[in-house]
DNA sequence: CTGAAAGCGCTTACAG
DNA sequence: CTGAAAGCGCTTACAG
């Protein structure tokens, strides 16, 4: 029994000396801390682990009883002044954190939003994936993210992680799953889409206007004065794509161009297929001034195939991309794009759930592209 | 009483239905479960995520006591066939998820590590946190993340909402935080650190030997004859930049080139830096054959600046990064650069934590960089 | 204004 | 082999 009153005197000196290093870590510098380091040094890792302060705890030290202390974390009910003073000491001292694991079984809530993300290492997703983390500051609710990896099967895992963490809501991003699994998971729980648009689920999408997007494209390039006007298309079936192209072929039509089915090529929205859509192109022999590619990545492998065949661009030809990810302000010349504003769809993907979460009526989700007119597109000669 | 049973069955069915998704998703596109949809549409989303199923609903389904489902799950307990069976039979009809929150709070960890995170979008980060999480897939532990954004205020408090969920450890990506709170927060909890390396810590730390890096870049360089080189760093006294110089340093001593103050100039690893570097340095007049930029984003903002003055690569001046960001395979050229294995380092750091959680040694983790030779370098004229 | 008690969903000694 | 009971750290009616 002494041992253990013995230990949490220990602890608690220890929690407070951290306490200052946040206040003050010149302190710490000056090795003012070195005795009580030694002291700790030596426990386990799981000892290390294994004692976290509690509203008992603090209730204890305060000398009341755990109801207040949480009643006084809460705001809800009213203490004396002297009270409320007496407990926040306490917690400053003992650096108490409440346990969310505790709070979210009782209160049946867990405060915490669910992220599906698709692939945590693409430059398209990620910056998404931080508006939805923007979105989320000082609401409240914090996001966690698991990963699907662009495999089906590991998204429905992903998915289980999620759930089983109770999660209050659910933003996926993109992902391969069905339709129709969506339409049922937004029935067990609030669910938000950002880059994916699910028909009967539209006040729950967060999407960006496509098909607008291809057409303003389309149109810069025969405001140029191209008539012979590549697509290199993304995925097979990809709806970003298809609307996309949808964009383009009106845009042709409306400015008289006849469409030429030699002129589309299919690519992958990865670098590589944007590269092998050029050479398929040159190899065949098909004439082309421009091309548009249905996302930044493959107009930057387009742009490296252009390059090995000496082929200059602009003077002789026109690249356009789409997505204005942030490094192709840095492109050779800096490319000419769509921008897709991800960080401001993140951020209202998270806005939407919140007030979904809250009952509030949602926000304006859909997007307009914007035309970002740089360098790598001029006059048809 | 009633209703609420009518509730159960109907939750029991519409889970079913759930379930069928997951097996034949064409069952739901013939519309058979038009019905059951209509029936629960009305709810609101509140009542929709209160209802889990638990582990006493499945007890009771099964005719079992919680305590027997609870040691089916967890594979402790010898039970006989027929009632394992029984139990896991209604397990998956039920759709059941154990709630995490109420095992953590039981067992006292959440099999959790929490990672602190830089900048959620990053390409350089990325990279590492995508190794992260492939290093604790089928382990047992999910990772959660909580981003810093850049900012030292907001690092401490996302550490704070990783603590408050009770992580079992912590994996920290850069940061800003001083060492000394690092040294603390190793008292009180598992830590790994990834391309960070404080001293005390070491063995917790994931990093690559930088300076084995510059020297190779260097080296790489001066071999191709080019006594002139640039050198741009990155941000003000960070370790990384100040290791890599030093690389530097030694390579152009080994090969009697006197170090020249005037060819080396400040960036702080972002891309318009290395433009404003090439910017200064010509601008100045300096003389130079070739450039090495601290990361490969300053070296493509170092590539446009050269672009732009009508300055060509590798022909006129050879460049070289360091980090191997995947698009600079697809840069004009494309770039040589000094690989880090960003992925394989976030692999590890996840198996560093798991091995520490679990007592074992932990594996190697320094990491040597490999010189990536492509098209951005050249023979000094 | 404040405390004792019940309960959120689990797990795990302790009985039988 | 299986169940009843206690308890993890909270919150919230219910008393006083």
């Amino acid at each position: 029994m002494e041992l253990y009153i013995l230990w949490c005197l220990l602890c608690g000196f220890f929690r407070a000396c951290i306490r200052m290093v946040c206040l003050s870590e010149s302190q710490l510098l000056c090795g003012e801390l070195e005795p009580s380091n030694r002291e700790v040094g030596c426990e386990s890792y799981v000892e290390r682990t294994k004692h976290a302060m509690t509203l008992t705890d603090v209730a204890r030290a305060a000398g009341v009883s755990p109801s207040t202390v949480s009643r006084i974390l809460s705001g809800t009910a009213r203490v004396t002044p002297e009270t409320r003073q007496r407990v926040m000491v306490e917690i400053k001292r003992l650096n108490y954190q409440p346990n969310v694991l505790a709070q979210g079984l009782k209160r049946g809530h867990s405060r915490t939003v669910g992220v599906l993300t698709q692939e945590l290492n693409s430059p398209f997703f990620n910056e998404t994936v931080q508006g939805i983390e923007y979105g989320f500051e000082d609401s409240g609710y914090d996001p966690i993210f698991s990963g699907g990896h662009s495999r089906k099967s590991e998204e429905r895992r992903a998915l289980d992680v999620l759930r089983s963490r109770r999660v209050d809501a659910l933003i996926v991003v993109g992902s391969f799953l069905p339709d129709a699994l969506l339409l049922e998971l937004a029935k067990e729980t609030i669910l938000v889409m950002v880059g994916r648009r699910v028909s009967g689920l539209e006040a729950q999408c967060v999407f960006l206007d496509n098909v607008q997007g291809g057409l303003d494209a389309t149109t810069h390039l025969t405001t140029l004065g191209h008539r012979r006007i590549a697509f290199v298309t993304g995925n097979n079936n990809h709806p970003d794509s298809a609307e996309r192209f949808q964009g383009y072929c009106t845009a042709l039509s409306t400015a008289g161009i006849p469409f030429d089915p030699q002129l589309v090529v299919a690519g992958d929205f990865g670098e590589q297929s944007g590269l092998m859509a050029v050479d398929a192109l040159l190899s065949q022999g098909v004439r082309f001034t421009a091309l548009f590619a249905a996302n930044d990545q493959m107009a930057c492998g387009a742009r490296l195939a252009l390059y090995r065949r000496g082929i200059r661009v602009p003077d002789d030809i026109s690249l356009i991309g789409f997505d204005d990810l942030k490094h192709v302000l840095y492109a050779i010349p800096p490319l000419t794009t769509v921008r897709q504003p991800m960080l401001e769809m993140g951020q209202c993907a998270a806005r939407l759930a919140l007030n979904l979460l809250e009952g509030k009526s949602p926000p304006e989700h859909t997007f307009s592209p914007t035309l970002v007119v740089r360098e790598s597109t001029a006059m048809a000669r």
